[in-house]
DNA sequence: ACCCGTGTTCGCTG
DNA sequence: TCAGCGAACACGGG
């Protein structure tokens, strides 16, 4: 379930599990093309084998893993797509169903990118020049690293009359912001995912920008458990105020349903009652 | 069978 | 010129 938070955990696990760590030796799943593009599996694999991880960046939805390989800078650009995940299992477990990626560490254990849809993308650069892929130069300040300007928010928020809640998944804006925190910041913020950006009043950016916030960092609080494993659990109960909540009752209001509605093809939920 | 999907990109359009 | 729109990408699950 990737969107910031989702992606902040795995970059907190992933500097867990590769701290020191070099790569022994990388296997990947041939028919995974779409997800090494415009590499191919095979060279994907024998760029990273036998290099050593260093930092791990997080911008929006975008990991930047910093490697080295014969005192050679090297990155690899990581996207988790729809259905990607990190995984650590220990040699001797049986492969995940998905895994695309597979990382053999020198301490044993092996990292498993794991994606169903093949939406995830990982992306070898030559060098670690981050700042020169113009996915990640296209990305506005992280959130979680930088907060919200306020003042941007609002000057972008007037600039098109667009609908509030597609203009937060701007990830030239607001990098991170998917549909779900999206749907939930509004919700905090009671304010109507259909209002037109220049509706807004400045008290009501504020709270968007603050919804933002308290949603996406409770959702890292929650998945950020005392023993970190980033499992799928199974049959968990939705976590969200209003996502995925149609028809049921309001959370805050507790008398209107929660209402579903399309936009640019992605559902939204809110309560038409507390979001004006 | 048919519809749905937590993301991004690309081509077309007004 | 460019923001905005819809389709496409790929594939399992309900």
């Amino acid at each position: 379930m990737p969107e910031l938070p989702e992606v902040e955990i795995a970059a907190r696990n992933l500097r867990r599990w590769t701290r020191g760590q070099t790569v022994e030796r990388v296997e990947t799943d041939p028919k995974a093309r779409y997800v090494f593009r415009p590499s191919s599996p095979a060279a994907f694999a024998k760029a990273i084998a036998g290099a050593r991880f260093g930092e791990i960046r997080r911008i929006g939805k975008q990991l930047l893993l910093s490697l080295e390989r014969d005192d050679a800078p090297l990155g690899v650009l990581a996207h988790l797509g729809m259905t990607g995940k990190w995984l650590r299992r220990a040699e001797e477990d049986p492969e995940t169903r998905f895994s695309r990626a597979r990382f053999h560490l020198d301490d044993g254990a092996v990292l498993h990118f794991d994606d169903l849809r093949l939406f995830g993308r990982l992306r070898v650069l030559p060098g670690a020049r981050f700042d020169e892929v113009p996915e990640v130069a296209a990305l506005g300040p992280d959130p979680l690293e930088r907060g919200i300007d306020v003042a941007a928010l609002a000057a972008a928020l007037a600039r098109s009359r667009l609908p509030v809640k597609l203009r937060i998944m701007d990830q030239a804006l607001l990098p991170g912001v998917g549909n779900i925190q999206a749907s939930e910041a509004l919700f905090r913020a009671r304010v109507d995912p259909r209002r037109k950006g220049p509706s807004l009043s400045p008290r009501e950016v504020k709270a968007v920008a603050d919804g933002v916030l308290a949603s996406v960092n409770e959702a890292i609080a929650r998945e950020e458990g005392p023993e970190i494993t980033y499992v799928e659990e199974p049959g968990a109960e939705n976590p969200f105020r209003v996502y995925g909540r149609e028809g049921e009752k309001c959370p805050r209001c507790r008398k209107a349903a929660i209402r579903r509605v399309v936009q640019a093809q992605r559902s939204t939920f809110f309560c038409p009652r507390c979001q004006r």
